[in-house]
DNA sequence: TATGAATGAGAGTTCATTCAT
DNA sequence: CATGAATGAACTCTCATTCAT
């Protein structure tokens, strides 16, 4: 019954959004503007949950069902799909940030945490490249740019990678990677990543030819 | 309190009569039959430009508009969405061999090809992920992997390529690149295309320990 | 070739701006929720008249149309064809039993009240026939079935009707009682309903060899 | 994927028609004039059976394809809902007057006749009492009429039935009859036909009153 | 400030009817 | 005269957005 609007081509419902037809009439009381807060966590946990399920186009008013709260108080923190989509993405960052952020961390960390977020990396890559110019963006691609950065230096003065790879290259094999996991599904993830990563390792591997770094 | 619909019958169980269709309707005339050939071709351009700037899930209709072909001849070639998409993607595919199916041919020619169609190809790559297991789209995963194949062994043969790459390798290449391109704007481009091709020409190269050099 | 659609996100593969929203629109003012029970009441009475006056397969939206009240109003109060038919179906009931439920009342009564309700009740039968087996159908059938054998009870009682008659053959002579007035015409509904009624004394009157005339 | 536009009310999908997505452009020759006579049989027959599947607001498409026949050709047969209405009921009072029109058959007979045609008699009644003052249709309410009324005298004057029936009451109870068993499911059919048939026995026997004959 | 009902434009799909072949 | 593709309006249902409470 519902679903017909829905493309032919995407499918996926993973979680069925519990559809609380709890009667016509009955109204969540205000709590107030002490809910603030814990109103916009709970939306950005939400819209995370959705946006892994039903993908980028999700119905808007499905974020603010399953968070609990009001359509006026999603569209009040967050005036439009961006807003929510680079929060949800900020914590994604953040998360990358804390498990790659250590000195003995190295790009496959790097990978392998993307690989993580793959289901929701579908919605990051469509968003980074999408609106890379966007100001709101921007500053994650910095961030994202910064942590390639300093994981890349790390690995070429450790000899474990070529000094002809730049970080463009990593941000390019990271959006490459994500969007290549998030496609596959479950059953052959595996095997696709692992053929990817061994490219990436031949790529990215020190230079014969090269003196490297003295 | 009138009957707003009558109908033909005159009874309520049976079809309404449209109001408007009584009217003078300024309708264009019905070509016949004749004209589903060629209202299949402009079905097929239409969606292709369609898709190319809206995406794979711009408004079926608006196909249709595009095409000057009545909603109804839409359905009648293409009943979803999917068959339209595999038929502008058929069409790639055709582009695809007749450029590349030559004995003189590389897999660097794949892979500009590939580009050339970045457009088109975003939604190329969401439909050949999304829908894989989907009979109409497995035969040009075929029809590529064939391709790949021969460029491959050709390329191999030849010592430009490691015989560490496979068919599959090629394919996943072909998808990234495809994907990588397409989200890439106009401005971009280039620069992103060149970069990437160097890695993948990294990671294909006939490796040391292998009889390739010296 | 230029963008039709630019999406609120300005990537292809978010929600597309509708490209008459953006202008000044005429739309009627939102009343807010406590338009909602006047709402609830007008698409009732509203429905009543449509089915009314084309049937059961009147165009759903009409019925918005009619009541004045947005399409997405009348989905969520009703969000199907059963749901808004039993919400009429049981004002009728209500009708019914205020017309009936009194101590004086007889069979007849009910008949004639059926026969008064003879142009909702075209609907009315099909549903009840038609979704018996429904839940939300099933409790009125129920609520009719109580009706009819307090009648008849009394009436056998009183030695007005045999005891062969039982409650079923009530509620069969009422369906076909609404079916034959509902397709009546208004001319020769009088006549025929007469008719119908007559054979149904018969039917109903005490037979001969009961006690119930000595 | 079809029956969307089905209402919610109604759901018979007895015979799924067989979708020969027989690919498009592949066209029956045309057989020339001779085919008429034939195609006008199919096309009846085809009726029939959508009508029974259906209902009477079945695509009129879906005829013309079950009877293997041009859209054309069923409109240039019967240019409207009404026409091959007629034409397939015309059909059933055919068999109807052949299996009651005998010296010994009986009301009941008739009404054991008219239960069997119930599936399609929904229909019929419909019709019948919808376009009671189409001139097409009123030659058949005609020729139910003269069957019913020579098998009411033979029943009166044998003394099965009392003199207050009157022809009209015949067709009224037709109708009622056919009503009935057509929306009953097959389950309840019998259990319900019986007991109106038990009412109707009631109500046409000979009152005990009346003289009789003679 | 939070809530969620109200609103209506639009997208997908069906089907009556026409008409070139 | 048969065929069946073409046409497009109509209908259903969805969902972004506003706004009274």
């Amino acid at each position: 019954m519902s679903a017909i609007h829905r493309t032919t081509l995407s499918g996926s419902t993973l979680t069925p959004v519990p559809e609380s037809r709890k009667g016509i009439g009955t109204r969540k009381p205000n709590r107030g503007p002490s809910a603030g807060p814990g109103n916009r966590r709970a939306l950005i946990a939400a819209a995370r949950e959705v946006f892994a399920a039903d993908g980028l186009q999700a119905p808007f008013s499905s974020i603010a069902k399953r968070a609990g709260v009001g359509q006026g108080s999603l569209y009040r923190h967050f005036p439009d799909r961006l807003s929510i989509a680079v929060a949800v993405f900020d914590e994604n960052i953040d998360e990358l940030e804390a498990s790659v952020d250590r000195p003995e961390a190295t790009l496959d960390d790097l990978f392998d945490a993307i690989i993580e977020q793959a289901a929701v990396s579908t919605a990051l890559i469509d968003l980074i490249w999408e609106n890379r110019h966007d100001a709101r963006v921007a500053h994650f691609t910095q961030r994202l740019a910064r942590l390639a950065e300093s994981l890349l230096d790390r690995e070429i003065a450790s000899g474990r990678v070529g000094d002809h790879v730049h970080t463009s290259d990593v941000l390019l094999v990271v959006t490459m990677l994500a969007d290549l996991t998030a496609r596959t599904d479950a059953a052959d993830r595996r095997t696709d990543a692992r053929r990817a990563r061994a490219l990436i390792d031949l790529a990215f591997e020190p230079r014969s030819g090269a003196a490297g770094e003295e």
